[in-house]
DNA sequence: TCCGAAAATGTTAGCTACTAACATTATGGC
DNA sequence: GCCATAATGTTAGTAGCTAACATTTTCGGA
């Protein structure tokens, strides 16, 4: 029964069901409980799962909203920066360099997990540490350019911090794409243009 | 026995005493095992004293390390900055200002506990969180003069965050003033002076 | 000096996030 | 259909944190 001509594509395989049921009873709760209120018991029964499960596939419950795959274009960018610059503007525009060549990715999804994050005081704070690699790989490409390693911190994360707020921002306005809420944000701390 | 000429200043009531305490013993096991192997029983047993009491002190285990008494001073130089610039140099440029006229705190328990702070990285995130009561006054501020809330969100989370980093790097560097770490993490920001 | 209200602390019990060790079931290639 | 292995379940436990109630300590006034 198991057939070729069955389906257009493979069926996901059981690995990526049980990961996507995790994920839409996630948003579903948190959606309308809110982010804490909602238990993981709650998330893995909804999902038909224990909360062992969950764990297996998400190291924390907050894990269920993070994650950024877009670090290696990021500080490619950043290194293409001219370095006659100081370190901050190269921060900033190469991560502004870097979203004009992006694709809009499909937003629906990121859109529902950012806005929980940025409804969720603790949510955010966690967004924030979750830019620890970004800012550690930021951080390196400066140094390598040249700047001081207590300079290129706080360019990082200056510029990152700005870069969330703008998500968060754009969360809240249906009318942003998500590339015209990044510019907005690097405008304001790119003062110098 | 209580008599008046016993001692010059009151003897610290008891609860100074049991915060002093624990307090103490947080910095002291926090310096020695790390914040995340450290427990709120060790830390409470230390200070001779419940689990109960220890969370009647702090609403969290990170509250130990967290408290910021300067958000009045930071608005209030915020608001005095000229409303020509750009909300983004009126944060950065009102918190340089307030800095400069704050005296020199007494830095050595300051200074351990940032340094804690900034080598945990679980504390990195909880700090950022915690400077969220200092963000939204920053926020309320530039919108009142005149700033659109999306902007200045960004430039408050910015310049905040420009500000943090700043603080761990001073952490970890005996030799310099808190100070002139301030004005360092800002001159990085506001590169259009 | 004694006393009583209020502050400080203790006790017990419980919830939730998260981990570890081990047992069980389901999948999918051969 | 068989079997290695992936996926899941079970059980038990730790740590952070909360709530309800009991007990002790402090401290100002009669």
């Amino acid at each position: 029964m198991t057939s070729s001509a069955d389906g257009p594509a493979q069926r996901p395989s059981k690995r990526e069901r049980t990961l996507a049921a995790l994920v839409e009873a996630g948003l579903e709760l948190f959606e309308q409980q809110g982010y804490e209120a909602t238990t993981v018991a709650q998330i893995a029964r909804a999902a038909g799962v224990t909360e062992m499960t969950f764990f297996r596939y998400f190291a924390a419950k907050e894990h269920l909203l993070l994650d950024d795959p877009y670090d290696p274009v990021l500080i490619a960018a950043i290194g293409a920066q001219p370095r006659s610059d100081p370190p901050f503007l190269r921060a900033a525009r190469g991560i502004r360099a870097a979203w004009r060549a992006l694709p809009e990715p499909e937003t629906p999804v990121i859109r529902r997990r950012v806005r929980i994050a940025a409804r969720t005081p603790a949510l955010r704070g966690a967004t924030w540490r979750s830019t620890g690699n970004t800012e550690r790989a930021i951080v390196e490409q400066l140094v390598t350019d040249g700047a001081e390693p207590e300079v290129a911190g706080v360019a990082a994360a200056s510029v990152l911090a700005a870069l969330v707020a703008g998500l968060f921002a754009w969360a809240e306005h249906e009318t942003q794409t998500l590339a015209e809420a990044i510019e907005r944000a690097l405008d304001v701390i790119d003062v110098a243009s």
